[in-house]
DNA sequence: CGCCCCATGTAATCGGTTACATGATTGA
DNA sequence: TCAATCATGTAACCGATTACATGGGGCG
């Protein structure tokens, strides 16, 4: 029905109707840790949302040389979500440049690799950190059906994820010390 | 120096020299696992890499209109591989939809939810038994210097990523069956 | 003879990033 | 009055995907 920004923008419109500003302040954090867009993207896709049919938005006085529009999901938007939620995901093809260079890492230093795996570790756990203070801001076990909920389940997948960074990072770091 | 598609094309040359279709053929498989790009990709950045002095090509008679051609790293491609490989990796945004449909997944029916993510759980056990059986070809501890040892470590990678990703996904479907 | 694999290329299109452009409100 | 923040848009560019285009060699 729409391109996978539009679902994007719907999902943030759905817990609350916002500008496009607000909009493009929400996919840098903290919805940036799994969907990042550009105001530049996201004002013309505001537009075609509008004309699908599936957001709408309301005027009102603010800054701006225009005042500022509050979208929405109409109805019809938030079916589709609903609907693009259950669907399978498109693979789009990955593309790690860390595991890119560990594959070519046999050409390469052990050194000055043990210094780029360590900086990589750090940077990780710092991550770490951030997402879990973010999920102890939420309660313990939000009921399924409410936006914590969303938001918890995309944190776990997040701190999960960095755990597993941390422990490649550390045995990188282990089998390049070892034999020398 | 180049492009990171063109790190990428050093990196599998530097293994061993090969033509443009080989070299379309291993980044669909194993490569394509952390790194993809098609034949319309790969033959105008060749030339790109011949231009810069980082690649060259020995004509030699086979199938196609003109013969085949097989492509070398050159020294001074093989020096840039090498110091691009300990470079800390710009970072890309990470967009990943399988976690924006988690986010919105407050909105949808759980059990569909829980067919979803069923689905993407036999996806990843399948794909972590591809990876074992790849790893397990390899000798147990690749000596590092080797290219064994930089198929070993992106192996370990991907094992590790696809148990993160497999316990986030048994995680959900056990949170959405529990109260209903 | 036809089909599949090998082999190399260009063109059109698309999603995303960076840069350009404008202007109102708020507060120091 | 000056700067920061709020606010909305367009244009140029770049990397990547899909489609178009050509043709030789081997095999049934």
């Amino acid at each position: 029905m729409t391109s996978t920004l539009g679902y994007a923008i719907l999902a943030v419109l759905a817990r609350r109707p916002r500008s496009g500003y607000d909009l493009a302040a929400a996919m840098n954090r903290p919805m940036g840790y799994f969907w990042t867009a550009g105001h530049s993207q996201i004002h013309p896709e505001l537009q075609r949302l509008v004309a699908a049919g599936l957001a709408s938005f309301e005027q009102v006085p603010g800054p701006g040389p225009q005042g500022k529009k509050i979208y929405s999901p109409t109805a019809e938007g938030l079916a589709a979500l609903r609907r693009w939620v259950v669907e399978p995901p498109q693979s789009r093809p990955e593309r790690d440049e860390m595991v890119l260079k560990t594959y070519a890492s046999w050409v390469a230093d052990p050194a000055e690799l043990v210094r780029l795996f360590r900086e990589e570790l750090a940077a990780h756990e710092r991550r770490l950190s951030a997402y879990e203070k973010e999920r102890d801001a939420l309660p313990e076990v939000p009921a399924h059906g409410s936006q914590a909920f969303g938001s918890y389940a995309a944190l776990w997948c997040g701190i999960s994820y960095e755990r597993h960074r941390i422990a490649w990072c550390r045995w990188m770091i282990g089998q390049l010390g070892v034999d020398r």
